[in-house]
DNA sequence: GCCGTTTTCGGCCCGACTGTTTTCAGTCG
């Protein structure tokens, strides 16, 4: 197999699989074939190991769910030419262009072949000039509104900026819970879909309400000031477009609904697909307004009433992907995730010394007022200049700094700790004899993410081997939506933390939330242990440990899981046996 | 194309809205 397709990633795989179910699609093909294209792209996607590791290695795909033989052909021809044959002919087939009309909202496979064959359009660019030449119109189906509303579509997504980072999702959610506390019509609310799931990234807010008067309702949340436009509003819901362009969705529902609603609406829609089938395998029907023996509605008022009709336990949100949670739940074996309260102290923030904006004392109160026992302080090392990085001898400095104040302050302590860099070569940034004398060593990536894969493999387990870190910071070093994560070998990396005890940071801040929570359950299955942790640059960041709890989460990861859930006596034993511990 | 204590065929989740039409097709979540 070429270099380039054995490192193929499941994404871009995935992404072939959709763009065949899209071709499928304009040409009008059975539709439960073109969804079995979809459920293969999606196992791809959710998949934690890469199937190009998998073929390399010589194992089966066909276990995977949605893969069966015919998929199982495409995937090793595609990892091995780097498309396959049914993809290019359906190219051929298809106009070029014509399935980026697909992404225009009320532009459907239907739409898109009809506007091809009768006006010959193909391209986005096409498609708005005839809108505004108001030619749509000619055709059977399609009014003057059909046109306008496409042609809006257009131009939002020619300005749209796509999914937003879940922390900024979360202060919307918080500002309009707080507009919805002064309405008093408003007795019930919730926000459900991809937020309430926790994932990185969110396309749009779902709002669930119960309200007696919701007109009144209505009203009262068209006063929401970040409010650019309504898009439509009915008796039952109201849908707008943000200042940022981010659509929000309220719908009422009333009380007997309200947890079908907020199952229906939480997802993912694998998920729903998933419990529909199970209601439907007990001779029930189940939809956003209930579970249905005939025309009685047997449950519907909360979640846990549902799971339990449908035996299986309550399903933590993060969870919903159908990726083995319900199989769990059935087993009474889904796993007791951790929660943000068993938090007792953060393992990586920076101060003045170097990027830092707050001092060793002031993060050190921060910490204290959030409940924590103990804080590691863990500037940058030397090769990071932008951050005004520490040589050995301020390191050195520094850290009797940190032991001194740490030392005066009540109720919490402090660890001398340090961000090392981690060199191209995997060595480490700073004399390991000094880094050995500290409390707490994060070693970190912050240069040359383009290596080669084994060239980064290598740097990573090399680092792990020092015998002197504990864990490896942000380990795939991505920024979401900025900067991709680096490539290599997770699964070898693994092994060398396991060997070597050395830890995985959940890195919390919201554009890394790295490990992502797919590497996150794979290194749990692995048996690495983990620290949640913020990378705080100043007091206030202390508080991004919720996304980092979320990924947790996400990752199926509980309370033995994560060091920084021991208490402070704890975890000092456990830090003496790390550095004790000898490679295996 | 996938799947299977109803297993090699015959199913495959469900409902609502919109805009266009007078009974429905297409899109969406």
């Amino acid at each position: 197999m070429p270099f380039k397709e054995r490192h193929m990633e499941n994404a871009h795989i995935a992404d072939l699989f959709d763009q065949m179910a899209d071709l499928l699609e304009l040409k009008a093909e059975d539709p439960f074939r073109i969804r079995s294209y979809r459920n293969t792209a999606r196992t791809l996607r959710d998949l934690s190991e890469r199937v190009a590791d998998w073929v390399e290695a010589g194992k089966s795909l066909a276990d995977l769910p949605n893969i069966g033989k015919s998929s199982e052909d495409k995937i090793r021809e595609i990892l091995k030419t780097g498309t396959c044959a049914r993809l290019e002919e359906l190219q051929k087939e298809v106009p070029p262009g014509l399935p980026d009309l697909l992404k225009v909202p009320s532009v459907g496979p239907r739409t898109a072949s009809e506007l091809y064959k009768k006006l010959g359009i193909h391209t986005l660019a096409a498609l708005k000039a005839a809108c505004e030449k108001h030619e749509l119109q000619t055709l059977a189906h399609m009014g003057a509104k059909t046109e306008a509303k496409i042609l809006k579509g257009i131009v939002t997504l020619e300005s749209s900026e796509g999914r937003i980072l879940l922390k900024e999702a979360t202060d919307y959610v918080e500002s309009i819970g707080r507009l919805i506390k002064t309405i008093p019509a408003i007795t019930k609310w919730e926000a459900a879909g991809s937020y309430r799931r926790g994932r990185e990234t969110v396309g749009d807010l779902d709002i669930l309400l119960h309200a007696g008067d919701r007109k009144a309702a209505i009203g009262a949340l068209q006063q929401y000031e970040e409010i650019s436009e309504t898009i439509s509003q009915g008796v039952e819901w109201l849908n707008v477009r943000l200042q940022n362009g981010l659509r929000v969705d309220f719908r009422f529902f009333e009380p007997a609904a309200f947890g079908a609603a907020l199952m229906y609406f939480t997802g993912s829609k694998a998920h729903n697909i998933a419990l529909r089938k199970r209601a439907q395998d007990n001779g029930w029907k189940l939809n956003e307004y209930g579970l249905f023996k005939g025309k009685k509605r047997i449950a519907g008022s909360t979640e846990a009433d549902l799971y339990q009709h449908l035996n299986l336990a309550w399903v933590p949100p993060e969870l919903r992907e159908d990726a083995g949670e319900i199989a769990a739940a059935e087993k009474e074996a889904l796993p007791q995730l951790i929660e943000l309260k068993q938090i007792k102290g953060d393992l990586h923030c920076h101060t003045t010394a170097t990027d830092g904006q707050n001092t060793i004392e002031e993060m050190a109160r921060a910490a204290l007022t959030r409940g924590y026992e103990y804080l590691a302080i863990t500037d940058h090392s030397q090769s990071t200049r932008v951050a005004g990085g520490l040589d050995e001898t301020r390191l050195k400095k520094h850290a009797e700094n940190i032991r001194k104040i740490g030392g005066r302050m009540k109720n919490i302590e402090l660890l001398a700790g340090v961000e090392v860099d981690i060199l191209k070569n995997g060595e480490l940034d700073l004399d390991e004899k000094l880094l050995a004398d500290l409390d707490w060593v994060v070693a970190s990536i912050h240069s040359h993410f383009q290596l080669s894969r084994e060239a980064m493999t290598d740097r990573l387990v090399k680092a792990v081997e020092s015998g002197v870190i504990h864990c490896l910071g942000h380990p795939t070093t991505r920024l979401i939506g900025q900067r991709d994560p680096i490539q290599f070998d997770f699964d070898r990396v693994l092994e060398a933390c396991r060997k070597h005890d050395v830890l995985m940071e959940i890195n919390s801040a919201p554009e890394r939330m790295d490990l992502p929570d797919v590497l996150c359950k794979r290194a749990l299955e692995a048996g690495v242990q983990f620290a949640i942790s913020t990378d705080a640059h100043n007091t206030n960041d202390l508080d991004f440990i919720r996304y980092g709890i979320i990924v947790a989460r996400r990752g199926w990861l509980t309370k033995k899981d994560v060091l920084n859930t021991l208490n402070v006596s704890a975890l000092r034993k456990r830090l003496r046996k790390a550095l004790k511990a000898q490679p295996l």
